[in-house]
DNA sequence: CATGAATGAGGATTCATTCAT
DNA sequence: TATGAATGAATCCTCATTCAT
C-alpha cells in the first residue's frame, strides 16, 4: 500500500540471546532519551526504535515506563558511587584530598551531563523514584563521613580552620560544580556566557577551586 | 442548516470580560502546573480545571501549550529582575550591598521553589522557550555589572581581595542558592538532609553567605 | 507507580490479526468518507467508527488524515490504470478499440462516482497530495501513446481524419465522461436534467460517443 | 499584557456606514476562500481577517457559514448569466453564434477558476446549498433553448445536421470547457499537460471548437 | 525469548458561533 | 452598527501498554 509504516521492527534484528547486552543496550538508549527530555517526554517507542532490540523486550525486562526510568537512575548513581570510590581519598593529605574531591566532583559533572539532567529530572518529580528504590545501597554515599575526617585532619593539622560543617561543606561543593552543567542554558541565555564551553572549563574550574579552599583556610 | 449552537455557559462559570484578570489566572495556574510537572509533563486539560475560566481561552491568549509556557517563563524572570532592582544596592558600603544580595537570592529562591523549579524545566529544553522569546529584555539582568562594580569599590577600600572576576562570584551565588532549592528533594534521599526544610533554612542560610563572604575577604 | 492499564477491548470487536485485511476494510471506509465529504469535511472519527477497528489503527497503519488520504487516491488511481491495462486494445481495428475506450471511460464514470468526487476533491486541493505520493507509478498512464497509435493505424486505413492530436482527443473523452458524474447535482439544480439518472445512461453513452466519433471522421 | 481597549463608539461616529460595500467585501474575499479551501475547508475566521470588517459582521449580514457561502455561490451564477445574457446571440448566424457561445463558455472558464472551484465544491456536497437557495432564479439559464433554436436555424439553412439534441450538445460544451479548469492539477499530475497554462490555452480552445464544430457538422 | 498487531484513554488544538457592551 | 471576549463540541493525533503467536 502506501507510506504504511507501523513502527515494524528492523527486518534483519539480531537475535543477542545475550540478557545483559540486551538489557545495557536499552538502559544505553532510555539513559539518552530521558535525559534528553525529561521523564514525560522521553518516549517508550523512541527508546524501542534506537534499541537493537524490540519494545516488546523493554516491558520483558523493566515492567514499566517507570521501571525503565528507576533502573536508569539506579545505574547513574551506581556509576557515580563507584567512581567516588576509585579516589581512595583516605590515605591522602587533607588539603590534597579536598582538592582532589572538588577537581572530581567537577569533572565529572562536566563529562556526565546526561547524569545531571537526569538528576534534574528526578528533582522535578521531587525525587519520587529515587525512593522507590528497592534498594538505595547503590545510591548511598559515604562521602560526608570522608569529608568529616579530611577536615578534622585538617583542623588538626592547622590547615583548614575549625567550624567547618561537613555536609555543609560538601553540598558547597556539588552545588557549585552541579551548577555548571545544570543551568548552562539559561544563564547563557541572560548572561550570555557559556559555562559548559570547553574554553571555560578550566577558568570555571579554578574559580570553583579556590572559592572553596579559601572559604576553609585557616 | 449544520447549525452547531453551542450551549449555555458553564454553570457557574462568571463572564469576567477582563481580559487581564483571565489572563493573570491562567498564568498563575499555568505556573503551578509546569513547575510541578515539567512542560511535557504539564496538561492544559488540567491547568483549564484550576482556572475560572476554559480550556478555549488558554488557546485564545496564549495560542499554544507553547506559548502560554513561554508567558509563564517570561512572567517568572521579569518579577525576579524587578525585586533584583528594588534592592538598590548601588548606594550600599561594598560588603553590605554584597551580602544584602546574597541574602537576597537566597531567600528569593527559598520563596519561589516554583521558579526554580521552571528554570530547572527550562534547562532541559536547553532555554529553548526562553531563546525563541520574542522580547528577552525583562529577562536579561544586570547585576554583573552591579557585582563588579562593588567588588571594585570594595578592593579600593581594602575589604575586598583583588582577583575575584565578577562573573565567577554571582554564578557561585546563584549555584549556591539555587542548589538549595533545586536539589532538595535528590539529597534528602541520599543523604537524608531536607535542605528546604524550614528548620534548615537559616543554618544553610548562613554557611553560604559565610563561605562567599571568606572567599573574598582580603 | 503510575500504571495506566488499557481495559478489555470492545465487546464485539473481532481481533482479526490480518493486517491485509484490516488496512483494506479501513481504506474501503475511508474511500467513501473522504468521497462524500471531502479532505476537511471527512472525518478520521467517523472512518473509525464504520471500520472493524479502531481510530487507533487508522493512525498506526497509516500515520495521519493525510496519509490515509493518499493511500485512498492511490488505490482508486491503480484500480483504474489496472482496469485500463485490462481492456487490451492494442490489437483490434482502431475504430472498435476507440469506441471500446469511450464506452470504457463513460462506464468507469458512471460506476465509480465515488473515485470521481475524490478526483473534485484533489483537484481542489490542486493536487498536493497525488504529487506528494512517494510512488506515482501506479497513477501513471500509457493511455495517450495508446490512442496515438490507434488514431494513427485509423489514418493509415482511411477511417480516421488526419491531424487529431492523441492528447486532446483522450482529454475530450475523459471531460465528456467525467463531467457527467462530477456536475449531476449542478446540472440537475440548474437544467433539471439528471445526468447520472439510470434512465439517462444510455442516451448520454450515445450522445458522447457519436460525437466523439464524428469528430475523428474522414 | 496590552492596555485596555477603547470604548465602544458613539452611533454615527466615522465609520463605513456603507453596508452594501461591507457586504461586497465579506462576500469577495469568502468567495476565494470558499474556492480555496472548499466548504469544510474554509475558515470563517480567516474570511473575517482578511475582511476590512470583523466576524460579528458577517453574521450579522449573513447569519452563518452556511449563509455565506450560498451568497457567495449565488453571486458567481448570477455574474455568469449576466455575462451569457450579454452575448445577444439571437440575432446572430447560428454556426456564428454556436462558434461565440463556445469560444465565450470556454473563455469564462479560464478566466474564472474560482468560480469552477466553487461549483466542484458545490457538487461535492450534492449540490445541497444551490437547492436551499431562496430564489433559484437568478441561477436559471436560458441558455438550452437558445441553442435549440440556434440548432434549429442551423438545420434549417443546412449547416447542421439533424438530430443533434440541444442539452446533449450544451452539456458537452460545458463539460469540455469546465474539464480544462476543474482537472487542471490531477491531469498534470498523471499526463504532465497543464491545460491551464497560458501557452496551452489556444490550442485546447481550438481543439475543443474544431470538436465541437465537426459533431454537428452535417 | 521474541515479535508484530492491536488498543483505551487521554492530549493538544480548532471551529463556528454567541454574548456583553 | 460594531467589536473583543468567550465558549461547547468536536477534531486530529499520541502514548504506554497488552495480546496472539
Amino acid at each position: 500500500m502506501v507510506a504504511a509504516k507501523p513502527r515494524a521492527q528492523r527486518p534483519g534484528a539480531t537475535r543477542t540471546n545475550d540478557p545483559e547486552r540486551t538489557k545495557a543496550d536499552i538502559l544505553a538508549v532510555a539513559s539518552q532519551e530521558f535525559a534528553e527530555s525529561g521523564y514525560s517526554g522521553g518516549r517508550v517507542d523512541e527508546i524501542a526504535e534506537r534499541t537493537k532490540t524490540s519494545k516488546r523486550m523493554i516491558y520483558y525486562y523493566f515492567g514499566s515506563k517507570d521501571g525503565l526510568y528507576q533502573a536508569v537512575l539506579l545505574e547513574y548513581y551506581a556509576k557515580l558511587r563507584g567512581a567516588e570510590a576509585e579516589l581512595h581519598l583516605e590515605g591522602q593529605p587533607p588539603l590534597q584530598a579536598i582538592q582532589r574531591l572538588i577537581e572530581f566532583t567537577y569533572d565529572w559533572h562536566i563529562t556526565h551531563a546526561d547524569g545531571v539532567r537526569l538528576v534534574m529530572v528526578e528533582n522535578i518529580h521531587r525525587a519520587r523514584h529515587l525512593s522507590a528504590l528497592p534498594s538505595i545501597e547503590p545510591v548511598n554515599s559515604k562521602v560526608i563521613q570522608l569529608v568529616e575526617s579530611m577536615l578534622a585532619r585538617g583542623v588538626t593539622e592547622g590547615v583548614i580552620r575549625k567550624g567547618v560543617n561537613a555536609l555543609d561543606f560538601y553540598l558547597s561543593i556539588a552545588a557549585l560544580c552541579y551548577f555548571s552543567v545544570s543551568n548552562r542554558y539559561t544563564i547563557n541565555a541572560i548572561f550570555g556566557y557559556d559555562m559548559g564551553a570547553s574554553e571555560n572549563f578550566a577558568a570555571r574550574r579554578g574559580a570553583i577551586l579556590e572559592m572553596l579552599l579559601r572559604s576553609i583556610a585557616p
